[in-house]
DNA sequence: CGGTTCCTTGACGCATATCAATCTGTGTGG
DNA sequence: CCACACAGATTGATATGCGTCAAGGAACCG
């Protein structure tokens, strides 16, 4: 534990939940007040932060470091729900549900985490509603990526379910550079997909085979246009490439309708 | 579309959203000023509402009839997110995530339903903070059961969906009656539950076997105990049933453990 | 009745999980 | 600097569970 000031700040706020943030537009004392009443923790990889069923206690802030959210059964299967780096935060749904933790958080390597207490977060949310609007609009942003996982699970095949996490990590690594990297190892992906590492591994190689360079985490676009095919209206609404509107696949460009 | 009146109100706001509701809690004038703002609007049974990609700008409130939310592709695959019935509302979280709609809406009865204009309730939720904490409650109540349903694709086999989805609907029916019904049409349900109508009826040959009689969309439960072997610690805290501690395979039991 | 929609059952093939072996990279200690 | 250990990733062989396709039955409604 640690003492809290503004300067563990001055450089995540900028990127906080990919230009989400929970302290978007609060005035100075109120964002002081959260800073007085929480806690800094530092964590080893592959500790338990949460565990299923456990009370929700807290609003969690990744400073630095990788965490995971994950469901699991009695027999050990488990079924990744989320991966968060710096500037992420978890739990903030939950502390709504009124009901002990569905998931379990864990870090995945060395993590420095701020404790936001769970009901500082909710009188906050019933004073300033700026505070609620920000968790809305950050808990309806989970809750899409929760309705892509699951379509993706039901009705995409292995291959387009790494292709189109392939290209959103394209997106949101900077749409013009034909660069990117696995931010996370790939057996977690893999579980994040609904899938084995096997599998994945195998998807991989298929992948390589449709003008993409893998080379251990590193991705290489052969061209620009190289994921388009794994494209749908969701994420073509977020990208922002160039030269966009000679996308052969975009499906929000007229002339590819039927 | 029609007049609209609280009078339509007076049954359904009691049973709304399984026990959360869009208007718990506001003043009067609040609630009549929201009403003052929608429209009234009646469906046949399956009418698209809202389509994949359309600019999301009403939330809907069910006053009566079916509907169910769900993700197509270009080949016609679906997966269905929710089923709604009287009371239910939908778009309240996809008004809130700055995008074109992710879900297609539609009817699958014939509904009658209110359009309440998104910019009304977008601006309410910046003015009346017991608003804005009401959608947060519901939107994090959905992000729950997406939760679930991750988890259920992820590491279930198809029998225990169902079963799972059996036994929440028990609870949701009444724990302490042995009878209950499936609220929807099964292909409905099935894809709903992530498989196919053949691997529904497949399944519930399985739990017949089970000490659950099925007729048509009847079910009976030959013990009160006979769904319990597919409860988890989620489900185990919604339960309601009288004599709960005699159950033989509750996880919040402490006789179970290990 | 006859027609339609919904559900169930059967036969079959394929895709993905599983199990096991190998390979690659990285860090550690001699 | 090399040898070793270990984790992570890949590859291969096999099996099985679910989807697909096709046919048959059941319930509902005119």
């Amino acid at each position: 534990m640690a003492l809290v000031t503004t300067d563990i700040f001055k450089t995540n706020l900028i990127k906080t939940d990919k230009g989400i943030s929970l302290f978007q537009g609060l005035n100075e004392d109120t964002f002081k007040g959260v800073l007085e009443h929480s806690t800094l923790h530092d964590y080893d990889a592959n500790q338990t932060i949460i565990q299923q069923g456990d009370t929700p206690s807290n609003l969690y802030y990744i400073i630095e470091g990788g965490v995971r959210t994950f469901r699991a059964n009695e027999d050990g299967d488990e079924a990744t729900i989320r991966m968060l780096s710096n500037g992420d935060t978890c739990m903030e749904a939950v502390i709504f549900m009124g009901i002990p933790s569905p998931i379990n958080v864990q870090s995945i390597s060395e993590s420095r985490i701020l404790h936001i207490p769970a009901n500082y977060v909710k009188n906050l949310t019933l004073k300033d509603t700026q505070f609620a609007n920000n968790l809305l609009k950050i808990v309806t942003h989970h809750y899409k990526n929760a309705l892509q996982q699951i379509d993706a699970m039901a009705i995409k095949s292995p291959v387009e379910r790494v292709g189109y996490y392939f290209l959103g990590q394209h997106l949101e690594q900077g749409a013009n550079s034909m660069d990117f990297e696995l931010p996370f190892k790939k057996a977690i992906i893999a579980s994040h997909l609904g899938m084995t590492p096997e599998t994945f591994s195998r998807s991989l190689s298929q992948i390589k085979k449709m003008g993409i360079e893998i080379k251990s985490n590193k991705i290489r676009l052969e061209d620009a246009f190289a994921l388009c095919h794994f494209c749908d209206l969701d994420i073509a609404h977020q990208c922002t490439v160039e030269n966009k509107d000679d996308c052969p696949n975009c499906p929000i460009n007229e002339s590819n309708k039927f």
